[in-house]
DNA sequence: ACCTGAACACCGTTCAAGT
DNA sequence: ACCTGAACACCGTTCAAGT
């Protein structure tokens, strides 16, 4: 890559980061590179998608959340752990409103930008939810794949606007549906 | 309303309820007056806004669906009867695509059109609720609320494509963290 | 190589002008 | 009263023309 186009895609990269922080994941693609002082080409050449677009914004995130299951793995309590982990995705989540939509759709579509991240998020919950069931603390009869939706579920509804307090109390309680009661 | 006022509002209304089916609640306004072959003035006209209009084609289905939850309150088995009335309101939406989201704006937004129909729905349901907490076969620390917030993330999670099937069995396992083990 | 921005085909929504 | 559709301010995306 070029001297000035690596300029180009670092500073798209960090006004893209602003704009989903502030505006969310659905913000216009204009707008980002009306904010950069950019060609809307130029971001296109960069990022052919949004899922391209997603995906560069996301990557190292997921990657430090699938780290931190790799983590917790170590952990003597595996129902905790779970949990814990499961807080800590849906709180990203949270603060990247309109990401879920898009994960969805990647998560089942290998030929999307996005879908490699997803399933590596997918991948760390399932070995984290593994665990717990070889230990006897989580329900032996769900897999990596209900994990994410059940996951993606309560991530939306913490996305609603004036849902978002109730979402974390029925956190609690779906999460005692997948967890064995203490 | 004049007579001819009349026929144009009837006409987009069952236009509109094609549409709804066919390309899922956020079709444009504009696709609509045209398929009613009518001007984009004309819908506004009718419905000054995507709710009001929402709140046309469904006021009458959700109304059946409280009806059905009356009924359901004479049936012995208050849990089967919560059990079965959940899954009668997440098929409905399912054939809905796209109305949750408006959905969870309405509920908490009393200044939306479709507010009122929406609250509707939330407090049939919670009259099942009670009854089943009342008769101890479902989890007494759950209000109506909660319970709609539930529905609609089991309901969203049957909208996304490719995760409809999943969610039918992740209705069972969240529904038995509602409902007390058998 | 890379960037630009006009161009195309769409939106939601309003409101002057017509009947 | 009611209807029409041009008008305005936006989109996503592409691609010829420039450097």
């Amino acid at each position: 890559m070029r001297a000035d186009a690596k300029k180009n895609y670092d500073h798209l990269l960090s006004i893209a980061q602003k704009a989903l922080l502030e505006q969310g994941a659905d913000v216009s693609m204009r707008d980002i590179a009306r904010q950069a002082d950019v060609g809307v080409g130029t971001l296109y050449r960069h990022f052919p998608t949004r899922e391209a677009l997603l995906d560069a914004l996301l990557r190292s995130s997921f990657d430090d959340l699938a780290g931190k299951a790799n983590e917790l793995n170590g952990a003597a309590e595996t129902d905790k752990a779970l949990l814990v982990w499961l807080e800590e995705v849906i709180a990203f989540t949270h603060a990247h409103r309109g990401i879920l939509e898009p994960m969805m759709s990647a998560i089942e579509d290998p030929a999307s930008a996005l879908h490699e991240s997803c399933v590596r998020l997918k991948t760390a919950g399932a070995s984290l939810l593994r665990r717990a069931q070889a230990d006897g603390t989580a329900r032996p009869d769900l897999d990596g794949a209900e994990l994410f939706d059940l996951i993606a579920a309560l991530a939306w509804l913490r996305e609603q606007p004036a849902h978002a307090q109730r979402a974390a109390r029925l956190f609690n309680v779906v999460a005692g549906a997948v967890l064995k009661a203490p």
